[in-house]
Order: structure tokens, then C-alpha cells, then sequence
DNA sequence: CCTCTGTCGATTGTCGACATTCTGACCGAG
DNA sequence: CTCGGTCAGAATGTCGACAATCGACAGAGG
């Protein structure tokens, strides 16, 4: 396989993944790049017949997205796309901040703060670059890199499993935001401390600084009231 | 359903969820209590004949539970009861610091301190009152009250849901150990500091008391090397 | 003796059809 | 006009059958 001299059978290489992870892949790219909106709904001949397969695949591929709470499932009633209001944002950035300050500690106790801080410091260099030319994609994918360097570093593969969950709310939201921040300078230069406060072995400044950058991030998508008020569950129930 | 008059009706009640739901429930159930071993195969034709029903609803139930990571599906090879490894149960002790202690600072952010130490108060109570019959399952049930009131506090859709997770996961654990602590008086009385604490509103006391109760509690349960070595992933990957 | 290959049984992947449930429109009584 | 009841249409829930894949094993060939 790894033979360079055979590359013509590349092209016919097929895709030998079950039917439902593959439609689960593209149902979640098209709900976190916010082509899909939240409470859209699903249905599931659609969706079978747009990939030209049966229902059953489509039904596991649902079962996956919802128990990633992506999508949300009822009885004999449908499907559809998780909503998402101004407190899930809330939630979600409350969260990240404890994942990630949880990380910065663990990785400190690891003793890898210095390597990772090393690598850390590449991805701000490459941010600033694409700051610089305005590239916001390529900023905010290489912010998507800092963070799981950052969780991975904490080698706890139940925490990379929250992040990955994180990490796909996030994307959401920045998309369905689809805006980009006119101030993300302040957001590229805030990594910096962090990064030095890691090669310090400084645990408390680490968590200080990281916990006050999600807050901005996490300000800036609440700023202008893009997002459903909370759903008040009334005495109803 | 409240109706005290008519309860002859009961008996027949019937459950209206998907079977895959219930199905999914009962496989579970069998995981968390210790009945279905790790590494055990879940083989569909017989879940589905033993529950009379056909594979379908079978295989929507093995996504959730693969999602929710108590169950391996590796595609056209089988279904397996997830493997526990020694390094399984310290990163879910690792994680359920980071979210407990979250909880903690989270709840008296909220200013919820004083109400929710008289619940907890109340779960002490109860916990001790437990342990002096001797009744160590009724204790485990306390405690977990005890900590999902402390979750639920933070107030956090998300956290819970991770709770609900880690919850499950150290069931999973303390049912294969099957063996109790001798010393779950201890263990018990670990948890008065922390009301004080959170009565106190201090947070930093609070988490610092909480580490230390759940270091205690995962040192407890790797003290007799019960669980799997790690597997080593060698280089041959 | 070793390696490769073809076959076999078991298990999972996928499909199309039928059963059940929900929703909303229609309609007649009050 | 409002309130219930009825009824189709559409969607999901479930099923049984067939196809595809995997691991093991036996046998040919070197």
C-alpha cells in the first residue's frame, strides 16, 4: 500500500466504511458547518433516497448523531437538528473553559509543559501569520489546533471525547454566527500567555489566562443576540 | 398516573418507547451492574431472539450504546462489552475531579451555596445512617445522590450529560470489583468537610476537599490490581 | 515445513415491505 | 363560532430475507 510506484488504483480506492458512518459524517458536516440549521428537520426517506440507500442505515446513522446531541430524535414524531439557544451557548463555553483549564493542570503534571508549550508556540506563530493576511478560515482552524494540542497533551482519552463533543458545538455556533470578528487579533494575541505560562509551569496564571480568553470568545458570540432566547419550560411540566 | 384509586391498572401498563430504547436500556443495565463482562461479545441475533424481537431495533440500540462508549462495534467482525483497563478507570476518576470540582466553583458562582449544602446535609444524614446498618448498597445509592445533587446544582445541560456518563462508567467499575471497602466509613465522613465548605462559600477548600475525596475513592479502587493492565499499543501501529 | 488460496460457517450490513403512530384538515353537532 | 370526532396522508417503527464480509481451516503447491 505504502508503495509510491502504484498510484493509478488510488482513484478507484472505495470507501468500505458502513453506509451509516458515512452518512453519519456528512449529516454532522452539514449540521456543524451550519448548512443544516437547528431545528430543521430530518426526515428520514429524504435523506435515503438523496444517498440513494434504505432507511435502515439512515435510522443508525441517526441514532449516532443523537447521542453526540447533534440531533435530536422523538418517538414516532421525526427528527431534527439540535437547536440552539443563547443558554447552550453558555453552557457550552462553561464547559470548555473547565475541560481545558482541567488539561492545562494535567499536562503540568505530567511534566510535559515544556514540549507542549513548544509546540503551542508554532500554531501562534502560523495564527498571527494568517491573522496578518486576513485569512480568518485558517486562523480559526489553526485555533482548532492550539485547543486539541492543549487536550490531547493531557493524555486522557475520555477528555479527548468531551472535546471532540465541544469542539463540534463550537464550530457550530461560530457558523451558524457566520460573522467573522472584526477584533480577532486581541483573540490570536491572547494565546501568548497562555503559551508562556505553560513553559513557566505556572498552573494558576495558565487556567487565569485561559479561563479569561474562552470568556472573550465566548462574549463575542453572545454579543449581538444572534441566538434563540431559552425556551422557557414553563409550569407546563 | 397519580390516581391512587385505580391502580389495578398498572399491571397492564404497557411501554410505549422504541424497542430499541428499552433494548438499549436493558443491555445497559447488564454492562453498568458487572452482568455482561468486559470484552464480552454482543452478538445481534441472539439479543434480538432473546428479546423476541427482530435485528433492527437490536442495531439501533448497539449505536447508542457504542456512542455513550460502553459498547466496540468494529464493522462486519461483532459488538464486544467495552474492555476496562487500568488506565480506563484513572482517567474517569482524573475527569470526574475536573467536573465535580467545576460543579463546585459553578454552583457558588450561582450563589446556590447555602441551599444546596442543606440538601446535601440532608444526603449526609442519610449516607452515615446507612453505613452504621452496615447497608453498603443503600450507601452506594446515597452517594451517588449526593454527587448528581452536586452536578445538578451547576446547573449545566451539558456537564450533566457528562456526569451521566462518568456516573455509569464508575458503576460499571465498582460492580466489577464487586468487593466492599472496608472502609467506606471513611469514605462517608470525606463528604461533611465538603458542606462545610460549600455552606462556607469557599470555593477553593470545597474543590481542594473534593480532590481529595475522590483521589481516595479511585486509590481504592486500583489498590488490589483488579483491572487489566494497559494495553500496549507497541510499534506495531 | 511453509505459504498461499479457496471454501465454509457465522455474523453483520443492507434492503424492501408492512404495521403503527402522529398530525392536521375536514366536518357536523351544539 | 367553537368543540370533538373522523379520516386520510405522511412519517416513523419493526420485520424477515438476502448480500457482503470476516476468520478459520483444509488442501494444493513450492
Amino acid at each position: 500500500m505504502s508503495d509510491p510506484a502504484a498510484p493509478s488504483f488510488a482513484s478507484v480506492q472505495i470507501d468500505h466504511r458502513p453506509l451509516r458512518q458515512q452518512i453519519a459524517d456528512q449529516l454532522e458536516e452539514a449540521i456543524l458547518s451550519g448548512e443544516s440549521r437547528p431545528g430543521e428537520a430530518i426526515v428520514e426517506t429524504d435523506v435515503a433516497s438523496r444517498f440513494g440507500v434504505s432507511r435502515a442505515p439512515v435510522r443508525e446513522a441517526l441514532q449516532i448523531l443523537a447521542n453526540r446531541g447533534l440531533v435530536v430524535v422523538e418517538p414516532y414524531r421525526g427528527s431534527h437538528v439540535r437547536k440552539l439557544e443563547r443558554r447552550d451557548v453558555e453552557e457550552v463555553y462553561a464547559i470548555r473553559t473547565a475541560l481545558e483549564t482541567f488539561a492545562v493542570r494535567r499536562l503540568l503534571e505530567l511534566g510535559s509543559g515544556l514540549s507542549v508549550a513548544n509546540d503551542l508556540r508554532v500554531l501562534c506563530d502560523e495564527m498571527e501569520t494568517h491573522a496578518a493576511h486576513g485569512d480568518w478560515p485558517r486562523v480559526t482552524g489553526t485555533d482548532d489546533r492550539f485547543h486539541v494540542t492543549l487536550i490531547a497533551a493531557a493524555d486522557n482519552r475520555i477528555l479527548a471525547g468531551y472535546w471532540t463533543d465541544i469542539r463540534g458545538r463550537i464550530r457550530q455556533i461560530v457558523a451558524l454566527r457566520n460573522r467573522w470578528n472584526e477584533d480577532i487579533r486581541q483573540i490570536v494575541a491572547n494565546h501568548v500567555p497562555i503559551v508562556d505560562a505553560v513553559e513557566a509551569g505556572d498552573a494558576a496564571r495558565a487556567t487565569e489566562l485561559l479561563s479569561a480568553h474562552v470568556a472573550t470568545s465566548a462574549d463575542l458570540m453572545l454579543r449581538d443576540d444572534l441566538f434563540a432566547p431559552d425556551a422557557e419550560k414553563t409550569a407546563a411540566n
